[in-house]
RNA sequence: GCCAGCGUAGCUCAGCAGGUAGAGCGGCUGAUUUGUAAUCAGCGGGUCAGGGGUUCGAAUCCCUUCGCUGGCUCCA
């Protein structure tokens, strides 16, 4: 059992996909395999079929590949060449397999063999299928060959492995939390947000409680953009067409654009991004050199045509607020402005409890440098301004190539949830189409006209998605500053109503967001609703705190805390919102 | 958009060899005046997603439209 567990987890879940192609494979002869690799969350193999599996056929490929595991069959690697290898896997009548190989094999190539199935693969893979009891299919779904829509359609089958029966039930314990904390299932059951299958897909309706964090959030981050060097813009929600076919949208970004209207004979688009507007207000005057660096944020509307099956809660939605900035500067500039954009991004979502960020940094693809816009110099100095701050701060970063957007190098940062799953929020890039496109320019020492440099910057991402993942990362649980309702005042009784309103007043007078409970209910009822409405600070009075002029404090995921002095509380309570604490010590 | 699954009361779900709809929670009303996670009782509430078909009869079977979910592709 020890030698199960020394097995790194991507080969457990490499040979569990290919235990599920032996299995499927065992059942459905006619079926050809696709690719099946470990990913981060288990694994999957993509098969072509001509009809679809159904779950009935999950179970029964799932009892297979359990039976299979028993038998506990040993697993070879084989070396041939090149044509013995395509003339196994024509003789198996595996084309797709046959395919891969001529494209991806070398002059010999490994083979995985475990009894009647064998696969062109890599490897490693373990000594033999007894190592994988533990496997469990998922879920099933549609995937393209080589991920082209235009190819044909596959069945990709999705499953967990573990090495112990233990991890397999911890990661469905685990799902099964997932789940819990879903932001769509805590919107509603905090009466956050809503959508309306009458309005429409992937708009956003906020409640008043959701509403009031998405409030603070904008708030606080107003005053840190103020405080940090920006300024704050305003533009319109539709332009022109002619806006739009000079900043290249109407080109290369309109299939994500909504038809237009039609305002006094002239075409008017929804605005899918804000950099046009930025763009006219740089435009507005002549720029000189002393201007520069611009820093210019807004928060943004825009409207993308997302595709139906794309839409996802607040993570995936069609209008969405994105916390947007256009950074101008001079060439001389980019190093200390990159620097700083990354500095304040890291330090924005720390304030947020967002401290294990994942960054990757995405440029051209060496193979294909004809299909960017921009200079070789351009991207080269860019791309060394986005190195040098990364390496400056010591941040790890993965390197992606090929990543870029045509238009520029750009670092993502993925917060990272409280489950560990990463969501793109933070995104800076650098634009040369734009600043080309609109011919920007400022008046140099020299007296001559030169070309900024513009980095696009989102840093929330979408207000949208950065709350979806706030509710999800603290499960609704807001820290004091953010939460919705701050503190809830319950009275025991109907003569401590009076009581009890008048400290509820007391607490908004003093900046903090509080209400109060005069349902004819029972006090453990009333703490029980204030619990799940995930309230931060419960405050239970009765004839004792009435005489003595106290509370009894109870904290949300603390338990009782006791009698309160109200003024020593009230002033506590101020200083943690103050500071924004992310956590209360009272 | 594509593949698969799903759509029954505000929410979670039961009902399905086809005989005309049910529970819990929530809501409303009343009683209870309550001390740290659910007081009791009563009452409302559903063209079973929409449309079409098969049938004497459809929530249940078939077709279709819409929506949602899990993925694919794309992305803040």
């Amino acid at each position: 059992m020890s030698e199960v567990n020394d097995i790194p987890i991507d080969v457990l879940r490499h040979s569990a996909a290919h235990l599920l192609a032996h299995a499927v494979l065992d059942l459905y002869p006619e079926t050809r395999t696709g690719i099946g690799p470990a990913v981060e969350t288990g694994f999957y193999y993509d098969f072509l079929r001509q009809t679809p599996f159904t779950p009935d056929d999950l179970e029964k490929i799932e009892k297979r590949m359990k039976e299979i595991a028993r038998e506990n069959t040993p697993i070879e690697r084989l070396v041939l060449t090149k044509d013995e290898a395509v003339r196994m896997f024509e003789e198996k009548k595996q084309d797709l397999k046959v395919e891969l190989i001529r494209e991806k094999g070398d002059a010999t190539v490994t083979v995985y063999r475990q009894g009647p199935f064998a696969d062109f693969c890599l490897g490693p893979h373990v000594a033999s299928t007894g190592l994988l009891q533990n496997v469990k299919l998922l879920s099933v779904s549609g995937a393209y060959w080589k991920g082209d829509e235009r190819g044909p359609q596959m069945q990709r089958i999705y499953g967990a492995v573990f090495a112990t029966k233990k991890e397999l039930e911890d990661h469905f314990r685990m799902l099964e939390e997932a789940r819990k904390r879903d932001h769509r299932r805590l919107g509603a059951e905090l009466d956050l947000f809503s959508t309306s299958d009458d309005l429409g897909g992937g708009l956003i309706l906020w409640h008043p409680k959701g509403a009031r964090v998405r409030a603070v959030i904008e708030d606080h981050w107003r005053e840190r953009h103020w405080a940090g060097g920006y300024d704050i813009l305003f533009t319109p929600h539709i332009g022109r067409a002619t806006l739009w076919q000079t900043s290249g949208h109407l080109g290369f970004y309109k299939d994500s654009m909504y038809s237009p209207m039609d305002i006094d004979d002239q075409p008017y688009y929804l605005k899918p991004m804000n950099c046009p507007f930025h763009i006219q207000i740089y435009k507005s005057r002549m720029r000189s050199y002393r201007d520069l660096p611009l820093r210019w944020a807004e928060l943004g509307t825009v409207y993308r045509y997302e595709r139906s099956g794309t839409l996802h809660g607040l993570l995936r939605v069609r209008g969405f607020t994105q916390d947007d900035a256009h950074i101008i500067c001079t060439p001389g500039q980019i190093e200390s402005e990159i620097l700083r954009v990354l500095d304040f991004s890291v330090s924005i979502l720390a304030d947020f409890g967002f401290i294990d960020n994942k960054i990757e940094l995405s440029v051209r693809d060496p193979k294909n440098l004809g299909k960017y816009c921009g200079t070789d110099d351009l991207w080269c100095r860019a791309e060394a301004s986005l190195v040098k701050a990364l390496e400056t701060r010591g941040y790890p970063y993965e390197r992606m190539e090929g990543e870029a957007v045509f238009y520029g190098p750009k670092i993502d940062i993925k917060i990272k949830d409280a489950l560990g799953r990463h969501w793109q929020c933070t995104t800076i890039q650098f634009d040369f189409n734009m600043s080309e496109r609109f011919g920007m320019t400022y008046v140099g020492e020299d007296g001559q006209e030169h070309r900024p440099y513009m980095v696009h910057r989102a840093l929330l991402g979408s207000l949208e998605r950065f709350f979806g993942v706030l509710v999800e990362h603290y499960n609704g649980s807001f820290p004091l500053w953010l939460a919705p309702v701050q503190a809830v005042v319950l009275p025991i009784a109907e003569r401590h109503e009076e009581y009890a309103r008048a400290l509820d007043r007391r607490l908004g007078e003093n900046g903090l967001r509080s209400s109060v409970d005069l349902s004819r209910e029972k006090v453990g009822k009333k703490i029980r609703e204030a619990e799940i409405q995930k309230i931060p600070l419960i405050l239970v009075v009765g004839d004792k705190e009435v005489e003595r002029g106290t509370a009894a404090l109870r904290v949300h995921g603390q338990g009782d805390k006791g009698e309160v002095d109200l003024a020593r509380f009230i002033e506590q309570a101020k200083e943690f919102h103050r500071q924004k604490s992310l956590i209360v010590n009272f």
